[in-house]
DNA sequence: TATTGTTATACTCTATAACTATA
DNA sequence: TATAGTTATAGAGTATAACAATA
């Protein structure tokens, strides 16, 4: 099956492809734990974040506060996660529970052994550029853009 | 939110929010057209490869046949491929059709601006670097690795 | 036996819209 | 008015399992 240059030409092309690559090896990877990747950052945003609610944890993933509810339904269900009265009293603190620490110490290192293999072929030096090519990725800033 | 080593330690997660950046704007880009990005890149393969069949369109889209089957149905049903006999009687010969053409010239100028807006801080140098580098990404080849 | 297209069905992920209870 | 959580519903995208026709 021919792939023209047009196809090739697209750096959104290149990066789809390369986590479709990516995605699928770290998900073959967690198959024993019948988490998805997605599912993995999920705990550890909120290991690394003790006490968030679910809302800054849909913001941090990228999802609406619909899903990501749906998502520590979830997790909750599996007794990993725990919702614990907020801030106030509209909002939960989501808190990793020991199981849920236990689990995710054994999917990183599954993962993290996906990765390595994934990157073999790459230096240190070249996983250095590589990070940074990414992060570059992204509209340019506009001269008055101010954060939130 | 604190994103912590362990997740960005991963090239798999850089990946993925690096796609989830270019695709969103992508999407975006083509929403006038109502075809989303994966489809676009269907009818890119399927000019390219003019005859090809559905099985062979979802290996290089790394669908499944059925999955395959319902893409070309929404391409069909808009009137910009055709099924034409192919080269036995189990197979279609897909085909771009005159109005595929037109929309898909269209939809390749709104996606090369939406490209190159999120690509406009990588010089041209660096675009290839990224290029080599995602094309690196893989498990290593087994020294009997045997083509199919 | 193997392959292509097809159908029916189901699952995952995400979104929207509306509701509630707070703030 | 605005925000957090929730619920019901829907859509996109994909998969599996089976079947018919053909190779």
């Amino acid at each position: 099956m021919k792939q023209g240059a047009d196809l090739q030409s697209f750096v959104g092309y290149r990066v789809q492809r390369a986590n479709l690559l990516m995605e699928t090896d770290a998900r073959a990877a967690l198959a024993d734990h019948d988490l998805s990747p997605a599912k993995m950052t999920a705990l550890i945003l909120i290991r690394d974040n003790p006490g968030c609610d679910q809302t800054a944890l849909g913001r941090a993933l990228s999802i609406n506060r619909s899903s990501a509810m749906k998502l520590v339904n979830i997790l909750a269900d599996k007794g990993l996660v725990e919702r614990r009265p907020g801030r106030d009293l509209r909002t939960n603190a989501l808190m990793l529970l020991p199981a849920g620490t236990r689990q995710l110490e054994a999917m990183l290192a599954a993962v993290r052994q996906s990765d390595a293999r994934m990157t073999q072929r790459l230096s240190a030096e070249e996983l250095k550029t590589l990070h940074m090519l990414l992060a570059r990725l992204g509209p340019a800033p506009m001269p008055d853009d101010e954060e939130d």
